[in-house]
Formats: structure tokens, C-alpha cells, sequence
DNA sequence: ACCTGCGGGACCGCCCGTTCGT
DNA sequence: ACGAACGGGCGGTCCCGCAGGT
């Protein structure tokens, strides 16, 4: 790697950190500077504008994001064991987070969703491929008769997101992790007794 | 009501409008005189500062909430009913929002936790409020055997709370209802399949 | 006295002490609401403008100067004991100050002389008054054989003034009163021995 | 000498002029921008504050100072010449001023002593040297056999600096050099009758 | 007659995002 | 990659009128 691409990657390292803590227009670009103790010529250099910036550091966050969904999910075959997996995930939030403002989606939808249609954009698409992610679960799960065949792929996307993120905001907001604790506990209960395939029970 | 108290009111209903579509920081006084109508010195003779004015402008938001939660609320008397009453607020604000930017709590919670400590602590406040509002419901409900004695009526509220909230975001992202109909759902099946006491079960 | 002149020199006296310390462009008028304790509306019910307010505030701080100086010199006959008077005038500032921010004549003629000419103005007609008190005493002292006719009355004059405001000065930025009382001793001693005029001498 | 450091050296002089004028209140940002013919952003680049800037002004015009006094004094050996020199100073400003508004630590020492501590210290400082100056000339003087052992420095210091400051005062005000002439000419005086020490007279 | 409080609008000191020469 | 300069926007304060109440 060039040090033209060093620097860049650490740019939007500390970018994205910065900006998950205040958000796009709670950060300027000075505070940018005093992050990556570059000037603002060394900044320019490589994005040609602050959106530019904040667009490829939320880019950078869901690289992270996705990077650890993967390997939550890595070597489960079984759709029950994958939607668990996707349970540890955000728990996994909890301990070990992937950035100290938490969600980089939540935070982004909910910052940009009427104010900066090009951050929307990102989000929605990144949440579009969370959805899919859960989608494709469920869906292939009743094609192996892992997933109760009457089961919502959508529907449950939906629920599991939703639950899962607002938790997110809570933990986030009361500093304390027993929100996702419970969300999460919620949601297993929810794939066992509503989801989980029970040959015998046919 | 004097002329400046209607002023006032008229410039917190404006103020609030418009940051729950932008946000504190991608708010600015600017904004906000376009929006009222009124110059720099005719809204700092109402407000001290533009903390000040988002401040009040929350609490505001916040007592818009909390009267259509009442009104809600108003004559059910069951728990499950009460419970029911506070899914059908949260769909309520599909069909007729309180604000074009979506839930304040959840806004400010997302936008303030980690960049403004004076708003944080405001949506912290008026989240334990809506917190208390479930605990309540399910503790009073459990006393008068409607709910099941077994509740986690702390956990729940977290739940619920979670799944709306993060459908609100969800619906407001992608525009589309159907997210918040779904967790609106799921919460109403939970009610009565887990939480609603049966005597006969007895 | 009106209840409108009772609050006239009230709003002249808090003004007069505020300027005196700040300066008139240090003083803001919120600094004289917060002073007087009156609204805007209320100060302007009896001033045109800060300008006029100013104007007349330095005229007040003046007419202070004025009474101390006649007091000082108030049954004082011979010419140097006049004189003498006039140095302890000004060394009663020390211990009894009229104004908190020292002589007004200093303050106005340092802060004005270029920068608003109103205020120069009236500076420099007290100045004037404060120049022909010794001079006028010094040459009536010619007149009556009290001081050598071979004084110079303005040249003593200005030294007079210069020496004292100089000091004035000094002791003000030092907080040390040493100044003035060394600038008092010099004065002294120079109208013993330079001044005095002595009958056998001739 | 760096581009930037040309630039910053002429807002120095420039902003010195000006404050020299109008005192650090009555002078804005704006009429930096005017008088230097840079944007906000550009003066911006140098300074972080009005207050870093007007602080430097200060040290450049107290610098201007130092400089003509040290040239005054250059080549002076005797203690009675080099207080003539300092005479001459004074004497200096009238035809040539250093400053458009008089001396600088007048104007600071008059303006800040109540208003502005961190100009104030920066006045005190600039002030002590200028003692320190006088001081040490009598002190060596008198070591010297120059200086009547009897005269008291510190005291004698007060009296020049007091009478050279309060005519700078009277001939600005008046826009009429005769009060410094008097006020330098009474000094001299002083000096040649009160400081030298005449070997024939032991 | 006196004072309050509201509102205006220009201006304040400061910082923004951006460009560009070095 | 820096740092000088830009120019406009930021939140906030200025001085000032004027309507309204006592």
C-alpha cells in the first residue's frame, strides 16, 4: 500500500470514528484535522469535499459492519444457528465495539433520512443488504426445512432489525447494556418457539 | 396570552418542526428565523441561546408526545388494552405524524447521546417517562391478574420500546409503513400469546 | 425631585461609575440595564442615544470633580495654599476615589481624543476649566505677591496637570498609591521653592 | 522572512496603528480587515482571537518603543545626558510619533487597567522596563558620581514617567505640543538643579 | 408620564468548507 | 502534505424604535 492510500485509510479510519460519535454535521472539519493531525491541504488531497469524506467514512463503517456480520455468520450452515449468529453480532457490540458512537446505520438514517440525501442513500442501501442478509436466511431456512414454511422473510427482517437497532439506541442512550441483552433474549425466544423448524411436529 | 408568549409558542412549534427533520447541529439560527419569520434580536428575546431554544423546543416535541399518549390511553382500563393503546400510538404517527422528522426521543437520543449532554439528558429524562409508562401498565396489570405474574415488566418495556422505535426509523428510511405495521404486529402477538393472563390456564 | 428625575440621576450615577471603569465603547448598554436595573425602553424614556447617555454621564462625573475640587479649596485664601489644596485634591483620590476607574478628565481624553469627538469635546472643556483653576490662582498670586511674578502661569499649569494625571495614571495600573504621592511631594516642594514667593528674597 | 510571516507582521502594524486610535474596544474586526485589506479568514490564519492579535499589537508597538529609546540613549555614557536622552524621547513623539495615537502604554495602561486583565499585564510589564530604565540610570549614576547620592530613584522614576505620560495626555488632547515642551523643560530642569552632582559643591 | 417588553436589523468575533501555490 | 487566503455563514450582541400597560 502506498502511503497515499495509508494516509487515506487512516483518514477515514479516524473520520468514521469521529463522525459515529457527532454525527455529519456535528463534525467539522477541523475536528477532522485535530484527529488525524493533518492539515486541512492533507485532507483535501484526497477527498475533494467534506460530503465526499463523510461518505466514503461511512462506506469505511459498513466495510466494518459487514466484515464482522461475515465472520459472526462464518461456518454456521444451519439457518437457526445463522440467525443466532446474527443475534451474537449485535451483542457482540456490546463488549467489543466496532465504533464508539454506536450503529453507524442507525446513526446515519436517522441523521440524514431528511436532511442529506446522499448519506440517506448509503444507509439505505447498507440497510437494504442487512435486510437481504436476514431475508435470504429465513428464505433458504424453509427451503431446508430449517424455517417454519409459513414464516414472513420480510416480515421478520423487519421485526429482527427494528428490535435489534432501537435496543441499540437504548444501550446507547442509558449506558447500559441490559436493553440488548434483553432484545436479544426476546429475539431468541422469538426463532425458537416461532421460526425453528420441529419435524415432529408435523 | 401576551403577544410575546404566542411569539414564544409560535417560535418553539416552528423550532421543533424543523429539528426533527435536521437535528441540533444541522440546524442553524438561520433556519429557524426563515422558518418564524422573525430576526436574530426577536428570537433572543425569547431564548437565550440556540441551546436554550433546542432545549425547550425537546420539551415541546416531547409534551406532543405525551398528549397523544394519553390521549391514547384515555378510559382503557385493562392492561392488554392499555398496551394495545400504546402500539396504536406508535402506528398513529404513520397516518398522522406529530412531527414530519419522526419520534424526538428517538432523534435526539441518536444525535445528542455522545455530542450534546444537555439534550441527551432531556431525551434520557423523557425516555424514562415513556419506560415508566409500560413498566406501569404491565406492573399494575400483573396486580390485577390481567398480565401474567411471570412478566418481566422491565424487560418488556425494553422491548417494546426497542422494536418501535427502531421500526420508526426503519419506516422513515425507507418510507414505507409496512416496517412499523410489521413490528406493530409482532408486539400485538406477543401481547397475547405472552403477557395477557388467562384464568382457565390456571 | 419627579419620580423621572430620581431615576434620570440614578441612571446617570450607575453610568457615570460604569464608564469610569469599562470605557464608553467597553460599556455595552446591557451592562447600564444590568446596572440600573431598568429595561432598554426605560433608559431611552430619558436619553436619545448611549452617545447622549454617555455625554451626560461624563458631565455628572465632572460636576463630581468640580465639588470635590471647590470643597478642597473652599476657604483657602493665599495662593500656594491653594495650590496646595489642589495636590491634596488630588491626593484624596487615593484613599476616597469619586469613581472607581480614576479620573474621568484622564479616562475620557485618553479613550476619546481620536475616536469620538463629542467626547474629546467635553474632555477638553473641563480639562480647560481644570487648567484655569491654576491658572487663574497663580496669576492672582502674581497679582497679590503670593507667588513670584516671574511664574509662568500656563506652563505651571500644564506641569501641574501632567505630573498629577501622569500619576494618576501610575497608580492606577501599579495599584500603588506611591506614585501619587511621590508626584504630590515633587509638586510640593516645586511650589515651595520654585513658586513661593518670599518677601525678603527681593 | 516567510510569506506568511510578511503578511502577519503587516496586520501587526497595521492593527498597532489602529488600536493606537481607537483603543481595543472601539476597534473591530472589521476595520482590521479594512485597514489590512484581508478577509476574516486570512487575519484568521495568523491569530486565533481578537484578543491574540490586540496582545501582539501591543508587543509590536511596545517594541517600537524600546527601539527609538535604545536609539536615544545609544552612545550616551553619562547619567544626566542619558536622562536628557529619554527627555528627548518624549520630546521626539510630537514631531515624529511612533503612533498615530500617542504612546502605547498610556493608551493600554488608561484603557485596560479596569476592563482588560490580559492587556493590563502586558501595559504593567511594559511600564516596569521603562522604570527599570530610569532607575538604572540614576542608580549607576549615583555609583558614578554623576547623581546626587541623595536622590531616591524609584521616586524620581514616578515623577518623569508621570509628567512625560500626563503631557503626552495634555498635547494629544489638545493637539498642541507646548504642554510636552513645558512638561521636558521643567524636567530638564529638575534634572540639572535637583539630579547632577557637582563635584565643586563637597 | 413613566416604564416594560417586543422586535428589528446591522454588526460583532469567530469558524466554516474550499482553493491553490509551494 | 502544507499553510495562506478566501468569503460567507455561524451563534450571539449591539443600539434602537415602538406599541402597550399602569
Amino acid at each position: 500500500m502506498s502511503k497515499g492510500e495509508t494516509t487515506k485509510s487512516m483518514i477515514l479510519e479516524k473520520t468514521a470514528r469521529f463522525l459515529s460519535l457527532h454525527g455529519y454535521f456535528g463534525s467539522s472539519l477541523s475536528d477532522i484535522m485535530r484527529e488525524t493531525g493533518l492539515e486541512k491541504g492533507g485532507i483535501y488531497n484526497h477527498f475533494a469535499s467534506k460530503d465526499e469524506l463523510a461518505l466514503e467514512a461511512f462506506d469505511y463503517a459498513y466495510e466494518l459492519v459487514q466484515r464482522r456480520v461475515r465472520l459472526a455468520l462464518n461456518g454456521k450452515k444451519h439457518a437457526v444457528e445463522r440467525l443466532h449468529a446474527l443475534l451474537g453480532y449485535f451483542e457482540s457490540l456490546l463488549d467489543d465495539p466496532l465504533l464508539p458512537g454506536g450503529c453507524p446505520l442507525l446513526n446515519t438514517a436517522t441523521e440524514a433520512d431528511d436532511a442529506h440525501p446522499a448519506l440517506r442513500e448509503r444507509a439505505l442501501h447498507a440497510m437494504d443488504q442487512l435486510r437481504a442478509t436476514f431475508v435470504n436466511i429465513i428464505t433458504r431456512g424453509i427451503e431446508r426445512h430449517e424455517i417454519r414454511p409459513t414464516s414472513d422473510a420480510e416480515a421478520c427482517a423487519s421485526i429482527f432489525i427494528a428490535t435489534l437497532e432501537g435496543a441499540v439506541m437504548l444501550s446507547k442512550l442509558y449506558q447500559d447494556v441490559a436493553h440488548m441483552r434483553r432484545a436479544v433474549a426476546h429475539l431468541a425466544r422469538y426463532i425458537e418457539t416461532e421460526l425453528r423448524w420441529h419435524e415432529e411436529a408435523c
